[in-house]
DNA sequence: ACGCTCGTGGCAACCGGTTCCCGGGCCGGA
DNA sequence: TCCGGCCCGGGAACCGGTTGCCACGAGCGT
């Protein structure tokens, strides 16, 4: 009674069983299923025939630790339901692929302890790479602890990549890859302003999220280089999904807030304030104006088709995990900051009747 | 000079690097971290501030291993872009980490060749179980691979589920959560003809797939039940993206084609189709009704707000979690079958004009 | 015919952990 | 005082692979 199962069926198969099935050495085993060191093609028939009959499947965990063994890369969102994660994720998924590595990927649900854990999580697993993406509160402990974990990660071969989240302190072995926010929100703003508006709503997401913020600077830049003032009655604040942009429509709407256009912080934000402009009466653009921002697909599908800026989200996940791997060790930290571009749709008209 | 990295910075820290450091052995430092076992005080103080110091954090494919170790559980699915499949996804997430596991979720971006080979890589990672999700050609030769998979699986002690796609021969250990596509497609398209549409124009997806053939069923089911004949050149095919309905409804019109309704497989189809209509001047449902499939969060946004039916997804992903990981050894294999509803919203109306 | 490569494959160390087994020190009870 | 336990920690085997090093045999040149 040994330890190896040489049963012909059932329990997990090792190199041993089959080294034993095939009567050789696990060494041969091993360097058959390698594929690059010299074995004479009789014992390599042998061998593949035992690993076929046995169903034989290396494992991975015992490769990886070995140092063969497909390297990883984690990458770690707020939430896979969102489509612009969503792409992001697709994005990094294939080019991980591309370039020989196993993607993991974790959702925290908005949860800043979850994401703490699957970073560690991810160092465990000695991920080439960690990405972290979306906006986050920029608070001075956030900081210090981001700069923490780029640093045990870089001591320990890995990465930290930022995506869409704003840079640290200099010096920080990290690598960052954010799309312009203000710009976009600010061309898109300059956009309603050119058209008349004068009273636009804001709907910004969470007040301390790092995107959201950005959007809103975006939104007063413009007013400020138009020299019309922004009134600060005109923002309100929830989050990022539909039904947020749907609350604070109803809820602009009963206050009696006065405005001729809305710039949603999302295109789900936008999507929801579209339905309950529509559930009051309003219609879009003739009486009010409504832009999104990030082109997510379905915005060419909303009645009328949304004007917004398109974010290369796809691009941004690939060009995360790219420059990730393909970095030389002593390469600078990069910084790279993509552009956007508004679309214009349907969804911006002049004002019906100016104010003021 | 001996293999230990003793400095204080830089490099991957091993446990033999905190044993030396807190002077005691490796098994110390191991049964600190483990926690189970009895150790003094100020062994374990030590101990934790050299893994302190050091940063330490053990590796958890060596856990693994030995073992020890996060269990792990594999999620398959054709494109995580899909809304549906990102809530199922989000479901499985959830659960597992509610469950102690870690998921890992991959794209094969309806490439079957990489789904085989994520089948094979889940294997080599150990998963404690594999979900795969989303329709397929149900040809003999895929039961086949299925049933071979299956075997493989569980003699390794794991299990193969399938989530929203067709059982195997029964006596194959495996695992099957599905929704009721034809139920489903069968109410909705009854709901049209209760309304007195005859000429219901049926947008499907790939002609081989599952998922498409069961909604194309229940079609054609409500249809027999109402004694109406269904015209097959009202039904098109192409697949489950937006764009596949914006092109069908444009290729419908131009081949004018005669109908008062749309059936798309898909909320997504519908949404593309939806757009294609209003650019080709019809008005939905006043001259044509539609509806979907799915309930995404965005069908209540379009507008008019889509008919269509809903799928518990994040149940379903959960579920398939759950069933798969609690599941005694020699339990019988499961058959679920969750049941849908269709929601009924603005974008169906009677026909305008009944015809013949 | 002898010695040298070269082709081939086994042994054993190693990757980084966990855990069984055992032994030393200290305590209390007889 | 002596002995039995208990508490604590170390050594070593093991998990399932990979790979450096070495030995053995055959073919070949001289």
């Amino acid at each position: 009674m040994t330890r190896k199962t040489t049963g012909d069926v059932g329990g997990r198969r090792t190199i041993r069983d089959v080294a034993a099935r095939a009567g050789v050495s696990a060494s041969t085993v091993s360097r058959v299923l390698g594929g690059e060191y010299p074995v004479s093609t009789s014992t390599r028939t042998r061998v593949m025939r035992a690993v076929r009959d046995l169903d034989y499947v290396a494992d991975a965990r015992a490769k990886a630790i070995a140092g063969a063994g497909t390297p990883t890369l984690a990458f770690v969102l707020d939430d896979i339901t969102g489509p612009s994660f969503a792409h992001m994720a697709h994005g990094v998924e294939r080019e991980a692929t591309r370039l020989g590595h196993l993607s993991l990927v974790c959702s925290t649900d908005g949860d800043a302890e979850r994401q703490l854990e699957f970073i560690e999580m991810m160092r465990a697993q000695r991920a080439a790479a960690v990405i972290l993406v979306g906006g986050t509160a920029d608070t001075a402990e956030y900081r210090e602890r981001m700069a923490r974990i780029a640093d045990s990660l870089a001591s320990a071969g890995s990465r930290l990549v930022l995506c869409g989240r704003p840079p640290l302190d200099p010096g920080t072995p990290v690598t960052v890859i954010e799309y312009d926010n203000e710009s976009g929100a600010y061309a898109l703003c300059a956009h309603l302003l050119a058209q008349g508006h004068r009273r636009v709503l804001f709907l910004g997401g969470k007040p301390s999220n790092t995107t959201a913020q950005g959007r809103e600077q975006g939104y007063l830049a413009a007013h400020r280089a138009r020299g019309v003032t922004a009134d600060p009655t005109l923002r309100l604040f929830g989050d990022f999904t539909r039904d947020s942009g749907h609350r604070l429509i109803r809820q602009a709407l009963a206050q009696g807030l006065d405005f001729t256009a809305v710039m949603a912080s999302t295109d789900m934000v936008a999507s929801g304030a579209l339905t309950a402009l529509h559930e009051a009466g309003l219609s879009v653009p003739e009486d009010v104006s409504l832009v999104g921002y990030d082109d997510i697909p379905f915005a060419r599908d909303l009645n009328p088709p949304l004007t917004t800026v398109h974010v290369p989200y796809e691009d941004l996940g690939r060009l995360a995990v790219r420059t990730a791997l393909t970095r030389t060790p002593d390469a600078p930290d990069e910084h790279l900051l993509l552009g956007t571009h508004v679309v214009v749709r349907a969804s911006v008209a002049p004002p019906s009747e100016t104010r003021e």
